[in-house]
DNA sequence: TTCTCTATAGAACACTGTTCTCTAATTGTG
DNA sequence: CACAATTAGAGAACAGTGTTCTATAGAGAA
């Protein structure tokens, strides 16, 4: 049962190249658009010649789908909330943290909604996408246990919610956004939404 | 007055091979997607030379901007609604067209969308896109002044609306929409959002 | 008709993602 | 410790992209 074939492939290195690599395409992105995220660009800022980038993610498009999953993962931490604030609370500050994520990091979340579109990811990559999506879930059950929202179908509300908060954010990274203010903007059509929910 | 240096440039044709090359642009966008959006394909389609799409457009961005205008033309045209409704039942009817569009035009509303983030757009492309914004505003003012809507800034609220709509319509598209019904998902929501509004 | 000018076709260039080949280093084994 | 087998990776090469250049064909004016 010991490391069957497991010994035979793996050999030591390349678990830290690739985190380099996906670190390096993250710098990347921030710093100089999606534009600048080239092969070559990558690999040479991790250190490693493009061959890298084909060998560890089969292609471009695997190496974007890495950062999608990575993108969602850290999105999944920005929107949990501590445990002990009452449902409709732990419901807004999760709402907060979405544009948070967003905001802080624009060229990854658009990246992510971005490649939904245009690639054909894996189910396990689709599947990390909805854990974030499960969590709003949960918030928006726990409210309606606790009578803050209306009772109904807790997937349909937090869908309802998950298309608010990602339009806003949307619009306002793409720069078309016509709020004096857009955290408030953000916060005053998020409570209209729950007020009209519950 | 008579043309004075008109008829000394504009020879005869080019006004139509104009227009061609943006219906070719579109047919190819929705037919085979973004990615089959080239300069070659989108020449050799319209029956004349890459170089056409640089003598008139400057480059592929220059298309591409085009296309976002033409775009938010119809989106304009989509979301207009008949003015012997009442105020609610025309921001109502607006919000279901702003829908059609996106689901009949799925690759053209991305790419209207997409652009905002990549290109840098001329203040006349961001005039065109910013009319369907206000088209908006006017029924959200209309509402207020019925009594249907709290009365607030027009714009505000109708920026709200719009990053709602927006919100469902991307995440559709996208195919991360986990709603039984995404037709019903999007009426409660705009709904719900009208409700709590006012 | 003839001349001028301009739009455009086609080749050429730089850069992209990708593949291929060959080398060098690592790994498990005697 | 030394050796053979394997494999990761560097670098060149290829197809396709956006873009530019140059020469030509054809339209308008005289």
């Amino acid at each position: 049962m010991a490391g069957v074939r497991q010994g035979a492939r793996t050999r030591t290195a390349s678990v830290a190249v690739t985190a380099s690599l996906i670190d390096a395409a993250l710098e990347l992105l921030e710093e100089a658009g999606l534009s600048a995220l080239t092969v070559r660009a990558v690999a040479t800022r991790a250190g490693v010649a493009p061959m890298g980038v084909y060998s560890r993610f089969g292609n471009k498009d695997g190496l974007l789908e890495a950062l999608f999953v990575h993108g969602f993962q850290t999105l999944q931490m920005a929107i949990e909330t501590p445990s002990d604030a009452s449902p409709l609370q732990r419901l807004s500050i999760g709402c907060l943290g979405y544009r948070q994520f967003a905001i802080e990091h624009p060229q990854q979340y658009h990246l992510m909604f971005e490649q939904m579109m245009l690639l054909d990811l894996t189910p396990e990559s689709r599947e990390a996408a909805k854990r974030s999506f499960t969590i709003l879930v949960d918030r928006v059950r726990e409210a309606m246990n606790s009578g803050d929202l209306n009772n109904g179908d807790s997937t349909e509300v937090a869908q309802e919610v998950w298309s608010a908060m990602h339009g806003a954010v949307s619009l306002e990274i793409a720069g078309v956004h016509f709020a004096q203010d857009r955290a408030a903007n953000y916060t005053a059509m998020i409570n209209a939404l729950i007020k009209g929910l519950g």
